[in-house]
Formats: structure tokens, sequence, C-alpha cells
RNA sequence: GCCGAUAUAGCUCAGUUGGCUAGAGCAGCUGAUUUGUAAUCAGCAGGUCGUGGGUUCGAGUCCCUCUAUCGGCUCCA
């Protein structure tokens, strides 16, 4: 007998060799009947794995997260047989499970593959799947193992199987398939009742941009046909708010193919939102100290030899811009911070002076290869939210959370709950990919997690995602169909000072290099409001709206007064318009839902003579009536409630 | 840049296996209507079918080029 103990803490003696799903059923069949995937002692093993020691079980079931990978990892063994099965001499390489679903990255050969051969390919999976196969471990030799694929001819796989450090490699075995796996399946292929591949992609080896391109199908699957339905639902929910349309109905912004590919054109309502948010930011800036500058679009090719820009993107940007002058050349600005470095250089520094906050929307230019843009979240022409920090080492610590606490207070404006803090640091693999000493970035990357640390604020690591000159902290937000952008960042950096010999004078009476720091609250203009727009579904606070209401007069008659209401409430700054259109009410009052716009001021015989307004909010519907004056205070109020000032 | 897909009116979409002057709804314009909480009615106008080439008696439809867009990969200072 061995004993095994539960997540509730309750321990059940049962005979060697019991498995996994043997527990499940001495507990309820309902159970049994659900369980995917078990974990023993913390380790993976499969529902159908014999146990011959004591130790600690837990069972996975769907709504678990491990259930589901478990699940899906299973569906790509299914989509991996199906494939092999229908395009002879293939070569499979991963199949992981991924957020949503699964993929599996194949070698096609000489085969191609599209969207239309999709559903073959669904059809066949099912059919494996119904035929309940269980998926079976096996021990197999390392050199059996690459014998093996020796004879397919998968140096894929070969290319796995020699990294891996153990002697001994586990396949795995369903129906007439077999592929190299680490384990975690399913109890059979027979669990697996909905299945749709949702794309094809092309991914390099071992996502190496040099390697061989190879092809990628991605899948998800269910456990019943409604979760799958319900799934493809969200979809087209998601679609709803997508920026790029509702940027269009909205009216904000535009793209056009004569002006260029990633050139956002920004209409008349969307310039006077993007300058609402820069108002509320340069006002939070000022209070914390920050001081504005402006600088040119563009600068002299050797700014960005100094800075090091030039030689890590000059190749693969905007290439230079040449003058009448022999060999002189300016580049298109990609980045605010060599200006910046330069405006701290106009003049010399005490220690008394810093930190010295120099902020400026800056506008900047990237060639970002054409595959990469994507509505405003990836453009080649954007507009940051860019400070730079010049401050002594002492104050490092102390100014790094200020501007943690900046961010925050911006995200907290704008509704932003679910954002997840991002310590991203160098490869340490890749040191070619950074410029600055060891000693200096191990500073810099102390500075931000200790900061962080410091600020209570809970964050998670990312190593190579580091910035070529300095690890950052990033604020990250997903999109409607829940891709994770960056938008906020804030990133120490030793290595500019240095390449641009920034220098203050210290208590000593000696020269000293300052630390720097980089930051955009928003990120891009750009990207916030697309990421914003998608979060909100276009619904956006009412101290950020566009228009804050909208006044329907109900005919002709009550024209005069709708314009006397007009003004009464721009008088109190509130952002409102009138629709005099000869229109019946309910026309006006879709339209106004449709615009999105908050408030709808039904004016008439009854509110003209009473001096009321009849309100109407969105998405909600009749609040009653109340005088004009009443309304405007709701408006403030609300307004105030939204948007605190930035404590120092 | 790479893989796969898409491109018809301002927007959303129809348009058989290639076959008359390319259709609809919404939006727009003109007129009528003067309205009480999500679409009043009528008329009008609007398209070199993304671009350039090819196949064909004939191309929105088939093939190629380029451009843009969408989903990924890579990249993201």
């Amino acid at each position: 007998m061995i004993s095994i103990t539960l997540p509730d803490g309750s321990v059940k003696e049962v005979p060697m060799y019991t498995t996994p799903i043997d527990v499940a059923k001495s507990i309820s069949s309902g159970l049994a009947r659900n369980v995917l995937s078990a974990s023993f002692n913390g380790e993976t093993v499969e529902s159908v794995t014999p146990l011959t020691e004591d130790g600690s079980l837990v069972l996975y079931t769907w709504n678990d997260e491990q259930g589901k990978q478990v699940f899906w990892h299973s569906s790509s063994h299914i989509l991996a047989q199906a494939i092999e099965e229908m395009y002879p001499g293939v070569k499979l390489t991963i199949g992981p499970p991924i957020e949503t679903g699964f993929y599996y990255d194949i070698d096609m050969g000489e085969h191609t593959i599209s969207e239309n051969d999709f559903p073959a390919i669904e059809k066949r999976m099912l059919e494996i799947a119904r035929e309940k196969h269980e998926f079976k471990m096996r021990a197999v030799n390392k050199q059996d193992a690459l014998d093996y694929y020796k004879e397919k001819g998968n140096e894929f796989k070969i290319e796995l199987i020699e990294n891996l450090e153990d002697e001994t490699i586990t396949f795995c075995d369903h129906d007439t398939f077999t592929d190299l796996c680490r384990g975690g399946h399913i109890p059979n292929t027979g669990f697996i009742r909905a299945i749709k591949l949702m794309n094809i992609a092309g991914a390099y080896w071992r996502g190496d941009e040099n390697n061989q391109q190879l092809t990628r199908i991605y899948g998800v699957s269910f456990p019943k046909q409604k979760d799958l339905k319900e799934y493809l639902a969200l979809l087209e929910e998601a679609k709803k708010r997508d920026h790029r349309k509702l940027g269009r109905e909205l009216g904000l912004f535009t793209f056009s193919q004569k002006v260029g590919q990633g050139l956002p054109l920004w209409l008349p309502k969307g310039a006077a939102l993007r300058n609402r948010l820069e108002n509320f930011l340069r006002d939070a800036q000022e209070r914390a100290g920050y001081e504005m500058v402006i600088s040119p679009h563009i600068g002299h090719k050797d700014l960005y030899i100094t800075s090091g820009h030039y030689s890590k993107y000059g190749e693969d940007s905007f290439q230079p811009i040449k003058t009448p002058h022999e060999g002189e050349e300016f580049i298109l600005k990609p980045m605010n911070c060599p200006h910046h470095c330069e405006i701290y250089r106009a003049k010399q520094w005490s220690y008394r002076d810093l930190p010295k906050r120099f902020a400026e929307f800056g506008t900047v230019y990237r060639y970002e290869q054409s595959g990469e843009l994507h509505g405003l979240t990836r453009v080649r022409g954007f507009t940051q939210d860019d400070a730079h920090i010049f401050c002594t080492p002492d104050q490092l610590n102390e100014e790094f959370k200020k501007v943690i606490d900046l961010v925050l207070y911006v995200f907290e404006s704008l509704g932003f709950e679910d954002f997840t803090a991002q310590v991203s640091l160098r490869d340490p693999e890749t040191p070619e990919r950074y410029i600055g000493s060891s000693e200096n970035w191990e500073k810099a990357e102390a500075a931000i997690i200790n900061a962080a640390k410091d600020k209570g604020l809970r964050y998670k690591i990312e190593t190579g995602e580091a910035a070529f000159y300095g690890p950052k902290l990033d604020f990250m937000v997903k999109d409607a169909l829940g891709r994770s952008w960056q938008l906020g960042t804030i990133q120490v950096d030793y290595n500019l000072p240095e390449r641009f010999e920034l220098e203050y004078i210290g208590a000593d009476n000696k020269s000293h290099r300052p630390v720097m720091i980089h930051r955009a609250p928003f990120g891009s203009m750009e990207r916030f409001i697309a990421i914003l727009l998608e979060n909100t579904e276009g619904n956006f606070p009412l101290w950020l709206t566009s228009e804050q209401a909208t006044i329907l007069s109900l005919s002709e008659k009550h024209e005069k007064y709708a314009e006397k209401v007009l003004n009464v409430l721009k008088n109190d700054e509130i952002r409102v318009t009138v629709d005099n259109r000869s229109e019946t009410i309910g026309r006006k009052i879709r339209d106004a839902e449709t615009s999105k716009i908050p408030f709808m001021l039904i004016v008439g015989e009854k509110e003209e003579q009473d001096g009321t307004v009849s309100v109407r909010k969105h998405g909600e519907g009749d609040l009653g009536t109340m005088p004009i004056h009443e309304f405007a205070k709701m408006v403030t109020t609300e307004v105030a409630s939204q948007i605190k000032k930035f404590n120092v």
C-alpha cells in the first residue's frame, strides 16, 4: 500500500500501482470522467501512470489551467498525426500548447498547405479523436531515439534529442503515431470533441530568422462543441473592439496608401482627444517638476553614431537625408534621447541642480518592417510622451520610484487596472546585442528591481527584453484579442551619459557622471489610444471623451431652447453639441447611442417651460428630468471624481 | 522582411461553372415630414471592381507583378 495526499490534506491508502484516474474514481465517478491530467509530487504525470510511492497528488480538469494545457498538448499530437498521414514525408518539429490552443511547426517539404485544407484535416482529427486512442509513454535510450529519427530523416527531432541532457528519452504513442514527448496527456483522444484549426503562419525553426522557416498550424480544441461555439463567439465580440474599426467609426484617425504605410492621419476628433491626453500629462508632469523642451525632427548623423543607435539600426532604418553640402547627412529622429542629452550638455550643472527632468512630446520615425505594422499599435511615425531625467546615482532610486507613481497615476486615471509590470532584463546568452559595461548593467538592473520592490509593485522578470542600452520596467496591457502590448516604460541608462560625456560638479568640486532615466507613461500616443479604444470599446472616460453630451431637440420649435442649453453648458466647460436635424427623436437618440456619446439631453415643450433637460445616459437609458445647472454639476462632479490632480 | 489569406461605392457586403449598361443596405445630397427615449417617407447621386500586365471572341470572375490590409513568425531604439 502507498499513501496519497490530496490537495485538501486528506490521505488515501491505496494499493501499489494505483493510477491517478483510479484515485479519482475512488472520490467520485464524475471527477473520474473529467480528470484530464495529474501531477504527483510536483511533477506532471499521465493520468494512467501507476503510482509506486507515497506522495501528494493533484488532479486537473478542464477548469484548471494545467488541465487545458494537457488537453491542447494532446490535441497537437492528433494534429501531427493527421498531417503526417495526409502529407507523407513532412518533418515534424515541435507542437506545444499555448495560452489558447496549440500549434505544430512542420517542415512541409514539397507540400503546400493553406486554410482551404483545414476542413479535411479537422475531419481526420475528429475521426482520430473519436477512436479513443490512449496516449502511452515509452522510455527509449538516446541512441535508439536518434536512430528512429535518422531513419525518418528528421534533422529537427535529432537536434532536439541531441540537446537533451538525459540518457533516456521518452516517446509517446497513440494509434499509429509516435512523437518525441516529455509527457502530460489526457487519458485518451476521445476527450476531444471539438477542433478548430485557426490559421497558418510561417515560423522560424527555434525562433531564429536565420534558420529555415517552417509551417506553423494553429488550432484550438474543446471537450464540448458548445465550448468551441462560445470561443468563436468571443472572437466575434472582440472584433467589435478592434481599435481600427472603432477609430474609423468614431472619426479619430485614418491611413492613406498615398501618405504611406504606418503613417497615421489624425482626424479632428482624434487630434482633440490626443491633445486632451497630452494636456493631462503635461499638467501632471509640471507638478512633478518636469520642464518641457523641444527638439527638431531630424538630427545630424553623428548624433546617432555617438549614441550607438546608428550602428545598431542605421542600415535597416529610414536612410539619411543628404544636403547640397558634400558628405553632410541628417537622420529622421528615431528617438529623442540623444537630443535631450545635448540639451543637458548646453550648460554646466551642479549636483544642486539635479535632478533635471526634460520632457517632450517627441514625434519619431522608425522604419518598422512592413509585416510588423499594425493599426495604431505599431507604426512608422509616432509621438512618444518622452522625458529624460538626469540625476546623481544617489537620487536614482527616489527618482525611479517617482516615475512609477506617475505611470500608476496615468493608468489609474484612464481606468487601466489590468496591467502587468514587467522587468525587462538583458539576455546573458547574447551579450553582443547590448552596449556598455557589465558593471553598469548590473547597477541598472539592480536599480530597477529595488525601486519596484520598494514600491511593492508586483512584477515579472523577462530576460532578453531589455533595450540595447539598458534594462526597463515595462507596463503591459492586453488588447481585445488578448495580445500584450507595452505601454508605459521606465528605463535606467548608464551608457548614454558616458557616450555623450555628460557631467555635473559634485559637492567634492569634482566632475561626476549623471545617471539617466528614460520614461514614457503612455509609451506612445498612438499605441496608448489604440489600447484604450480596445479596452473601453470606444466608451472613453467622461473627462477624456470628445462629446460629453449632445442636445436633441424634439422639433423645430425647440431649436432656440436647444441653443440656449448649449451655451449654458459650454460656459460650464462641458463639451456639448446640438442635434437640430429634422429627424425623429428616436433617430437622434439612436445616432447618439451609436456615437457612444455619454449623455443625451432631450429638450421639448416641457423642458423649455421648466428650464430643464431630460437626461438619457449612454447604454443605460432615461435618467429623468433635471434643471440645466444640475446636469452641469453632475458632469463636472463626475469628471472631477475620475481625474484627480497628481500628488507630488 | 518571411508564411498564409484578403482587396467590388464613404462603410458593410451580393455578384453562379468567365457572357448584356456591376447590385443592395447604411451613410451622403434634395424634398416632404415637426416628431417624447435606439432607424419617418420619397427621389437623386455615387464604382476604370486596389495597381500594372497577361490568357480569352469576351475578365469583377482565370494567371503573373506590384501596392495596401488581415492573422502569425522575426523585430520593436
